[in-house]
Order: structure tokens, then C-alpha cells, then sequence
DNA sequence: CATGAATGAGGGTTCATTCAT
DNA sequence: TATGAATGAACCCTCATTCAT
């Protein structure tokens, strides 16, 4: 079973109702959105490459943006996850005690994730700009749910006088930017080069944490 | 004049040897593919919002991405213009003695620029992935002379002890991250919000100050 | 028993081997055929009118035209019932001394009939010109036979000196007119117009009798 | 110039601003709508038959369904103009002292009208319980403007004593049920038949003038 | 230089029909 | 017998591009 092939798995089997002939769609799918952009892929590129007739592919998706959207969707929700969690406040206190022990879990997680699902980042992040519906998906969820939760993780930490007095959404606009600077230089624009992960993470960490103390 | 005429004034006037009817499709053409991408553009919608005939398009630029490139690449020029004066280095001894007057100086020229082209910048930052052309242009321009310079630079401070003992492009890689990350949240994710720029800015500076002093 | 089951039942009964599925099958083919004609009707849309699988369909009738057929020839048939039975001469003298009394009787037991029919009529009349199929078998059983007993018929009454010396091709024609005319005008063209039913038909009479007497 | 060619010129010339290409566009129309049907016929099929690429109809008609309309609905206008002259009063004292000659007058006027758009007239009738469009149109005109009319020509013979009294749309009703009635067994049901088209006729309005006489 | 009619390949989607279950 | 997933040809329509005017 190829890291595709588990990616698919990880993010649909949950539904579980996907016909062998649906994985086979969207993992081409997933391909081509990701090389070349969903407007430029072709349906019956899809369909070649998935090795199934053009018609399978509408009679599983009403449309191509349906195929999209239910490519996206339940990416974004992966993403997001670890945010809607309901005792987030208790692993906090559990669990870190420090907000550098925080970070540093939080981070490796989700790029870990990240990692497993390049392909699908890439789709989300180069197509939201253009779908209406993905973009308000997005809104909903991120804008309101996650930018809601680390609001308080960060006046959490506030609190302890572990980051700086400063207003939260600036706090997490520079942690994020950051963060996914580090993803999008490491898997998309640089894949090639050679890095040394773990102690570039630990440098992006240390610059967060420098740059955040009090 | 407005402030699209500016843009496209201060973006192609070099080679002066545009017409009006080649202004006005650029300026549809960089309005509409900043709105639904170069793929998602028709080119009879340029030539509609353009006013001209879709024949006219075509006597200028052979094919519609030849209009993208010719869009993309004076974009990708101006941006990196900076870092290829040929006496940067006398720059920074007389003028920036401090790495923190010249990360200031060099983030507000910049933001200045891109806020003056912010479409352009959406279209280059969405096409990018998609065309192998303007990749190349831009691995050539930014990988290779840019980052070169760039190197130099963080190099100069290091050795002047303003700046963290650290692989070059890590340094780089953060403080792009930073700014660029401040650039897309203020422009293109969250252009409605309020925003008090000289803070954000001010903020943004002191997190790379603090995280890259050694 | 719907009226529309009762049409079923009257039409298809004969050959009473259909199965439940079948009827809703022709049901719902009678339907959107009559509405929206038969090369718009998607046999998509007659299974989920049906409630049947679309697989269904095509084991019941080979290909869409046969369903087409299967609901129109039956019809045809019953229309030109009364034209075939054999002892026609000996109903005209026993029954119907006078002209004026066979073409009520006639008009009166045909119309009856057609309105009990009005989808299935409208098929009829809107596919014939379309169904190299379906006119064969009205040239066949209208043409040949029904014509050659109204000829019989017409030329009866002439001999008895109740109608006009002319062709009786002419005279057919012009009967037919007026009845279809009537027909289509009442229960097509113009069904939710207030009809005083008996009276139109008495005038139309008249205006036959009027017309074709001698 | 062939009598199709004669008939568009007739039916479009009026605009006038018909192409050469847009005229076998619609002269191709006009001949696969009326022998299939709209719904049978395919714009590949339309645009070979014309000679010029699919590509060329859609740049002159929005949609299949406009290019119907653009064949209808001048058609329709052309069959009930006489209905919409001014003067149409004037013109029954004037010409039509007896109801018998405006009905002659009229109908072999009509006639020769329909004879010479045959295929039009085909397809008006085929595709007008198919196209609410065009159903619209008709009712709109047909219903309000031409039946309007009618109604006074048939009371002001009435008036003059020379039709039956009866509610005038009965009489309409009963005089097109003829007319339409000839001219589709003649054109559309049997046309190979031979006929002696003035006799068929003028025993046509016998019949009427017989059965609606006072 | 500018036009816009014309092109025909290719787009997304629907369809009647088949066949393994 | 009944199903409905699968098919791929054909559908209507859009597109980037050409070229005569």
C-alpha cells in the first residue's frame, strides 16, 4: 500500500463508503489538482489516469467542484482537528506546563501530518483563492473555530507570563507565518534540497520562542 | 490616473512601447487573473473588459500565456530589483550600520512596492506552481541571485555579531517567512480587518530582532 | 385505482403479463413522454419516476424506442378498434338507420375513449411524425384498414342518399377534421377553458350534417 | 435560388442582417428540426449539414434552444400578420361584402403561405407543446391578438346575417378544425397522394358555408 | 494596427445500454 | 427477476487562436 494510497485511507475511510473505482478517482485527482491546478485538469485526464470510464467519475461527483469539495473538505477538517478537540484547556495543563513544550508538540504534529498529505495542501492552499465555496468552508471553520481556540491558548499562556503582552492575533499571525514558512519552504518550494529537519524545527522554535518571551 | 494605470505605468513603462489598447488589456488581463486565476480567464473576457477586439490580444502577445509572462516577469524583475543594484554592500556600510535599520528600511520599501501591486503579486505567487515558465524565471532570478545576495548580506551582520551564528539560509527562510507572512495575512487573507500597520510592522521587526540576536 | 391505472389496466391488461414494476414502468413513461416528448425523456428519469432501478427498464423493453412502442401500439390498436370488428355492415343497418345517428353514436363512443386516453393521444399524435417505426404501423392499420371500412361506410350512407355525391376521401377528411379539430382544441389546446361539452359537440355536428347532406 | 432559399429570405430577409453562413445555419435547421425534431436533431449534425464549424452556430445563436426560436418565432409572426392589420375592418367592407369570399379570400391566402413553409409550419406545430418559449409566444399572440380578431370578423358577419348565431369561438373553432385539417392531410399526412387542390378546397368552404349559414 | 467571424479541438456532462451481483 | 455501477459515445457549448478584411 503506497503512502497515496494511505493518505486516501486516513482521510475517507472514516466515511468508509468509497468504492475501490472512488479511490482510484480521487487519488488521480488529487494528482492532477495538486500538478497542475483544478481549472487546468481535465476530467478525462482524471478519468485516464484513474483508469476508469469519464462517466464513473460523474456518477460518483455530480460535478467536477463536487470532486474538488469533497477532496478539500475533509482535508481541511484533518487539518483543524487537534483545534476542535473539546478539553484542549486540560491537555494544556496537563501537558504543558511550558508553552515551548506546547509548541514544539503542536508543531511537529501537525507538520507531521502536513508531510503525509503534501498533496493535499497544496490543492487547498492553491485552490481556496479561487472556490467560493472551499473559501467559505474555510472561513467558517478556521476563521472562527481555530482562530477562536488559539486566542485563548495564547492568553493562556499570557496568563502564565510566558509570552509576551501582546494582542493574540498578532501573536498567532506571526507563529503561523512562521510555521508554514517553514512547510511551504521545506515541502514545496525546496523539496529537493537537503535539510536537516529536526534541527531546522528546533531553530524556527527557538526564533519563536526568543521572539515571544517576555 | 488611477492607481491601476500607476502599476502598470511604473511596471512597463520601461519599454515604453506600449500602446493604449496594450495597456488596457494588461490591466484586464491582471484583473481578472488575479481574480480567477490565468487558467479560469478566458480571453474573450479580457478582450470584453479590455474594450478591445479578442483579435487585438493575440496581434500582441502570440498566445495568452505569452500575456501571463509578459504580466508576471516586469513583476518578478521589480520585485528583486533591489538586491541587484550592484553596490549593495556600499549601501549597507554607509547607510545601515545596524541590521535592524536595514531589515526596517528594506521591509517598508518593500511592502510599499508590493501593497502599490498587490494583484500583481496574487498573480504571481498562484501561477507560479502552475507554470514550469514563470518557475524557471523565478528559480533563476530568486534562487540563484537573489539568494546569493541575500546570503552576503546576513553574512555582513553576522560578522558585525548583529546576527545569530546560524546557517545563512535559515536565517533567510525566517525572516522571509516573517515578512511574507505579514504581507499575504494584511493583504490577501484579512484585508478587511483593521489593521494598525506601523505596530504590526514594528512587532514584526522586534520578533526577528529578538529571534535572531545572538 | 387511479384513472391513469385504470388506462393501464384497460390498454395493457389484454396481454396481462405484466408485472407490477412493469406497469409503473409504462406509468411513468406515459407520463413524461406525453410532457416533455419522447427524444427529452431520459430513461434515468422514467426509473426514478417509476421506482425502479434504470437496469429494469432495459429487461422488461430492449431499448427505449421498444418502451415507446410497447405504450403506443396497443393504443393505436384500441382506437381503431371499433373499425375492424367484422360485422360492421350489419351494425350500420340495424343500428344505425341514419347517418346523423352513426356519427353521434361514433363521435360520442371515440371521445369517450380518447379523454380516458389523453396522455397516451398526445403521444400519439406528437411521435408518429418522428418514428419511421410507429408511422409504418399507422399507415398500415389506419390507411389500409381503417380508411377502407370508413370508405365502405361513407358510401352506405350515400347510397341511402344521406350524404353528399363527392369523394368519400373528401368526406373523411373533413369529418376527421371537425372531430379532431374538436378533440385537440378541448382537451389539449385549450383544456382549462370552461366546455360545455354537449353542446359543442351537438353543433359539431350540425355543422357536418349541415355540411354534408345532400 | 432554391424555394428553402426563397423562404428564409421571405421569413429573415426582413432583418436583414443574416450572414451567408447564418443562412445555411438556418436553412440546415430547418430541414434536420423538421424532419426529427428539435430534441433528435444535434447542432454537430446541423453545423455539417450547413457546412461550417459547430463553433460558427453558437456564435451566432446563444443555444440550441435560440436558434429554434430564431426560426420560430418570425414564422409565427409571418402566419397571423394578416391578422394584424390596421384596417382589417375597412379591408371586410371594402373587398369582403360576403362572408364567402373573405373565407375564400383568407384561407387560399393562407394556403399558399404555408404551403411555401411547409417545414416551418412542421415545426411550429411539433415543437410548440414541447417549448414553453414558444408556447408563450403563441398564446400570446395567437390567443389575445388573432383570436380577438376573429371574434370580430365572425360577429360582424354574424351582425350581417350571413353565419349562424353561436358563440363566435365555436365557429372559429369549427373553421380552422377545417382549414388546418386540409392543410396538414394535404401536406403532412399524404402529400405524394394526388389532389385536386382547388376542388378539395372549394368543397372545403362549401362544407363551412353549408353548416355555419343561418 | 485592429477587427471579429470562423474554426475545430476539447471542455464538462448526460445518456442509453450492459452486466456482474 | 431486479439491481445499479460502469461504460464511452455523443451531447451542447467554450475556448484560444487564425486570418481576411
Amino acid at each position: 500500500m503506497s503512502q497515496q494510497d494511505k493518505m486516501i485511507e486516513e482521510l475517507f475511510h472514516n466515511a468508509d463508503e468509497l468504492t475501490e473505482k472512488q479511490k482510484k478517482i480521487v487519488a488521480a485527482a488529487i494528482d492532477s489538482f495538486a500538478e497542475k491546478g483544478f481549472a487546468a485538469t481535465s476530467t478525462s485526464e482524471i478519468a485516464k489516469k484513474a483508469g476508469v470510464a469519464e462517466g464513473t467519475i460523474f456518477r460518483h461527483y455530480k460535478t467536477k467542484k463536487d470532486l474538488l469539495v469533497a477532496i478539500v473538505a475533509p482535508t481541511m477538517a484533518k487539518l483543524i482537528a487537534p483545534f476542535v478537540i473539546k478539553d484542549l484547556n486540560k491537555v494544556l495543563h496537563q501537558d504543558f506546563e511550558r508553552f515551548e513544550d506546547f509548541i514544539k508538540a503542536f508543531i511537529e504534529n501537525r507538520i507531521k501530518f502536513l508531510k503525509n498529505n503534501m498533496p493535499l495542501f497544496r490543492i487547498l492552499i492553491q485552490e481556496i483563492p479561487f472556490q467560493p465555496e472551499l473559501r467559505e468552508q474555510f472561513k467558517e471553520h478556521i476563521a472562527q473555530k481555530v482562530f477562536e481556540r488559539l486566542r485563548q491558548i495564547v492568553e493562556h499562556y499570557q496568563a502564565k507570563g510566558q509570552i509576551i503582552e501582546m494582542p493574540s492575533d498578532t501573536v498567532i499571525r506571526m507563529a503561523a507565518s512562521t510555521i508554514f514558512g517553514y512547510i511551504i519552504a521545506r515541502y514545496l518550494l525546496a523539496p529537493e534540497a537537503e535539510w536537516d529537519d529536526d534541527t531546522e524545527i528546533e531553530r524556527t522554535i527557538q526564533l519563536l520562542m526568543n521572539g515571544l518571551s517576555p
